[in-house]
RNA sequence: GGCCGGGUGGCAGAGUGGUCAUGCAGGGGAUUGCAAAUCCCCGUACAUCGGUUCGAUUCCGGUCCCGGCCUCCA
């Protein structure tokens, strides 16, 4: 099998490249992670799914990877109208915590989530409050290059030093209209300049704020990625990720940073790579709008649960589309990739049942205990013996995902392997294990039962579902077939499906549609 | 207002200058007491109007509609 070159989108320049790493012996990645004022919706997660399959390829293709995400403990403001409040500290008092307790539970409802949707863990977490004293000095660093001034309520980075400034969001900087929709801060010398670090209001004190040479105050966000990215991956690294909206703000302000800093042209990362949006459809309306924090339209991966939809449905569900297009959410769509896995799992059921137990089959879930190797032996050992005709599809896993992560199409492949007759069970089931190294679906250690999850507001209790299920079962005996329809009813009515095999009636939680 | 990106069958979503996406849903059949699972079969979708071309869903231009960013946000 001749492997195909991966090749990523690079948001800066918008093009395709070739990826070559900087250093051989590892990738470096750095990740913006979320800021932990509330429980991270199913459109925040979708970024992290789409790291995870950049992951899964690089280790695929025979790379270390070393990975980093920062958990943004710092308020920032909700607006700047808004002065004084940050979110952070809006969600201590709506609550009765410290902005410190609030951090740490929705850090650990963020891990649990990537956990639960097979994410890789990250080589290292960074957090921003642990970082207080490199960002002061980053500034310092900023400021002796002449890159910032002074105002009133911050310090400001003037991004007319820095060469290109906004490439990577294509900004038009001249057709800018300052306080178009915000206004805008007075002083500022361009529209584009942004605060590296924000005083404190005069007459109060805010929960968190720190000490500089400039004032009393708390770090603008911007500066946070810069000098851990920096810290932890050096002055150049391999792929910055984040999501789209990140593009023309966010990521610009890094890389003016990170060029005043290094006075260099240099932008931090060979690859910016942008994942799009999940988007949900308006109530009762035909416009779509992306899934907000600060809008509240939102929906957790606990709600999927809470719902009956098991959280690699909603991997599934991302993995149908390309990261770079947006994608739409409807239950039923959510639905659909359900059924979708749901048959997929049966048959590797059944695969798993004729081939039987075997140590490739062992090796295969080791993926999931990885945290930055290749996966070289893995692969080595699930490719053992396969006949030309399986390493045609193994072919096609490879170039699927080298051409920038292009999961539907694996999945394509996942399906047509599944179908094919040419190939013996055990290939098929070496096959799926391979797909599985990309997916991270889980396939050899889910079954379909484990799909169907109980739904929160089920009434019914598995006590009384089975004494129906009997019941039903003497019906039939007795040849009483109205009286087993009826029962049969019952049970899908309370969402329960059943069905009857060899060895006696099953059932299995209805899986959610809306 | 400026910049960027879209509009593909019931739904989601690939892709391409000229016979195929795929999945889900739906229909028909086999099988089943009925179902489930499985197997077989079934759909002239490419916003719109022009242009280029032997030929355009795919290239170019206009129009309409939609989204993102310009403010914290994956």
């Amino acid at each position: 099998m001749t492997p195909t070159p991966l090749r990523l989108f690079n948001s800066y320049g918008r093009e395709l490249r070739t990826f070559t790493p900087i250093d051989p012996g590892a990738v470096r990645i750095y990740s913006c992670g979320p800021t932990v004022y509330n429980y991270a919706h199913i459109g925040n997660l979708r970024a992290y799914v789409f790291v995870d399959t950049l992951r899964r390829t690089l280790a695929w293709k025979g790379y270390n990877v070393v990975h980093v995400i920062n958990i943004t403990d710092v308020g920032h403001l909700t607006s700047d109208a808004d002065e004084g409040d940050d979110k952070m500290e809006l969600s201590a008092e709506r609550q009765q915590k410290t902005v410190w307790d609030i951090a740490e539970h929705y850090t650990q409802a963020f891990k649990s989530d990537l956990s639960r949707l097979n994410i890789l863990p990250p080589s290292l977490w960074s957090k921003a409050t642990d970082h207080i004293q490199e960002m002061i000095d980053f500034a310092r660093h900023l400021e002796t290059h002449g890159a910032t001034y002074v105002l009133e309520d911050g310090v400001y980075f003037d991004t007319s030093k820095v060469p290109d400034y906004g490439k990577l969001g294509l900004l038009d900087v001249e057709g800018q209209e300052a306080g178009k929709r915000v206004a805008g801060v007075e002083g500022k010398r361009n529209p584009t300049d942004f605060a590296v670090w924000r005083f404190s209001p005069k007459d109060k004190q805010r929960l968190m704020e720190w000490h500089t040479p400039w004032g009393i105050g708390a770090p603008g966000w911007h500066l946070e990625c810069s000098v851990m990215a920096m810290k932890y991956l050096g002055r150049q690294f391999d792929i910055h990720t984040g999501g789209i909206d990140h593009r023309q703000v966010h990521h610009c302000n890094e890389i003016a940073q990170n060029q005043a800093f290094t006075c260099s042209h240099d932008t931090g990362a060979n690859w910016w790579m942008h994942n799009e949006f999940l988007v949900l459809r308006n109530e009762g309306g035909t416009e779509d709008e992306k899934m907000s924090k600060s809008k509240g339209n939102f929906l957790t991966l606990q709600t999927l649960i809470d719902r009956g939809v098991h959280p690699l449905v909603y991997r599934m569900f991302l993995l149908t589309a390309s990261y770079r297009s947006s994608l739409e959410f409807s239950w039923d769509a959510l639905a659909g990739a359900g059924a979708h896995l749901r048959r997929i799992l049966l048959k590797i059921d059944r695969l798993k049942a004729e081939v039987g137990p075997a140590d490739w089959l062992r090796v295969a879930d080791e993926a999931r205990f990885q945290s930055g190797g290749p996966f070289d032996y893995i692969r080595a050992a699930l490719s053992e013996g396969l006949s030309d005709k399986a390493l045609r599809y193994v072919a096609d896993l490879d170039a699927a995902v080298a051409e920038d992560l292009h999961t539907p199409r694996a999945l394509v492949a996942l399906g047509e392997l599944l179908d094919d007759k040419a190939l013996t069970a055990e290939e098929q089931l070496r096959l799926a294990a391979l797909a599985d190294l990309l997916l991270g679906l889980c396939l050899l250690v889910t079954t379909a039962a484990d799909l169907a999850i109980r739904p929160a507001d089920a009434t019914i209790t598995e006590e009384d579902i089975a004494r129906l299920i009997q019941a039903r079962t003497d019906a039939r005996k007795a040849k009483d077939f109205a009286q087993a329809d009826a029962l049969r009813a019952q049970l899908t009515e309370a969402g329960v499906e059943i069905k009857d095999g060899p060895q006696g009636t099953e059932w299995e939680w209805m899986l959610a549609r809306r």
